[in-house]
DNA sequence: TGGTGTGAATGCCTTCACAGCG
DNA sequence: CGCTGTGAAGGCATTCACACCA
């Protein structure tokens, strides 16, 4: 188990297990082939993924889903709830807190901080609106690993510091804007408007 | 200019982009060096990113900033507005519509959609809320070729199969849910849970 | 027979290193 | 001298093709 696993695979992952939890209503196995036509990857791409973990399928029969979809959340680190803490109320923090998504992956969004007097101690959507000055010491407290952000990008950096020192492990930023972390710390971004971009590039160049 | 162009290429654009709008604003040029500080990818990679598509960099002295910025707009589409139409007005759609980093990448929420009769009609952060059996004209009069999905998984596909039909050439989808689009039209996704899940992914294996 | 797991081959992307220009 | 643009080399990731297993 001493090989180097391409990250494209990790990502993936999490397709296969969203097709997965479909497929499993309905039947036992499922082939890399049948597997292939509904995520959109090749079959010798699946194949090739999940072997890199160990020895999941039958062969003549295919792969059980179930423990297919238990092997998999583990690998992941999903076979168990992570705590997050969310940074910035706004819309789209309240789109995050309603989102259903989450909890089925087990992330449940266990503290909402924002800076805003007006927003602090108000409650949107079941989550109560925590002051700033009272991150550092949930967080500790309830051993937060990850936490997202949703400011806008003028304090994506104080949000991100502020998370960094309390102990977080991993953030995820919405705000349009470069952050620095320390190099422990793993940063993904989702930006918005990036998305629209590449769209706009395929229109605009053609297909290729 | 005939030479394929890497996808991962097109989607650093957009990084170097926000890099350079706010650079502008204090010099008049930059090196790769300096520049592959800020957005964090190396400076030989900028270099050949950017000469995918001419020559934008002048040998020692480096990149003027604005001319490359109007480049890379071009390059990617946005030196236009573009239309969008949105579908789904609940809390994700609403953090859309508020939020500012689209209009200053030149895309336009044109229309807003939903298909509950209790909202259409109403007014949200100065968008009116249409029927979903307005969206043909709509997308049609208004020449709309991006459409964005923010309806929940359910209804993904009836969303994506309104647009499709109406003539949209692209779109985004934020349903966690596999969605089929015919081969000539462009589809991205954006799913909240897999980023989370490659988060979650680093902290259990470890960094490697 | 049907379908997995996997070396080997291919293709794509990134990094290196340096010629050449301002 | 500093920094770009770019062939060449190297490193990842995907696809192919087939031995092997239920």
């Amino acid at each position: 188990m001493n090989v180097k696993i391409p990250k494209t695979t990790v990502s993936r992952l999490s397709i296969y297990l969203r097709a997965l939890n479909r497929l499993e209503e309905e039947v036992e196995t499922v082939s890399s082939r049948t597997l292939s036509e509904i995520v959109g990857f090749t079959a010798a791409q699946i194949r090739k993924d999940l072997a890199y973990f160990g020895q999941f399928g039958v062969p003549g029969r295919g792969y059980y889903i179930t423990s297919l979809k238990e092997g998999i959340m583990r690998i992941l680190g999903i076979n168990k709830d992570w705590s997050v803490a969310l940074v910035g109320a706004g819309h789209l923090g309240r789109a995050l807190m309603a989102y259903k998504g989450f909890k089925q992956q087990h992330f449940i969004i266990s503290a909402v901080f924002d800076k805003d007097p007006e927003k602090v101690g108000k409650n949107y959507l079941n989550h109560k609106i925590l002051s700033m000055d009272e991150l550092p010491r949930l967080v500790r407290e309830r051993k937060i690993k990850i936490g997202v952000v949703t400011v806008p990008s003028e304090e994506a950096q104080n949000a991100v510091n502020a998370l960094v020192n309390s102990g977080v492990k991993a953030i995820l930023s919405f705000a349009p804007a470069t952050v620095n972390v320390p190099p422990q710390v793993k940063l993904n971004r989702v930006d918005l408007s990036i998305e629209l971009e590449g769209l706009s590039y395929f229109l605009t160049q053609g297909k290729k």
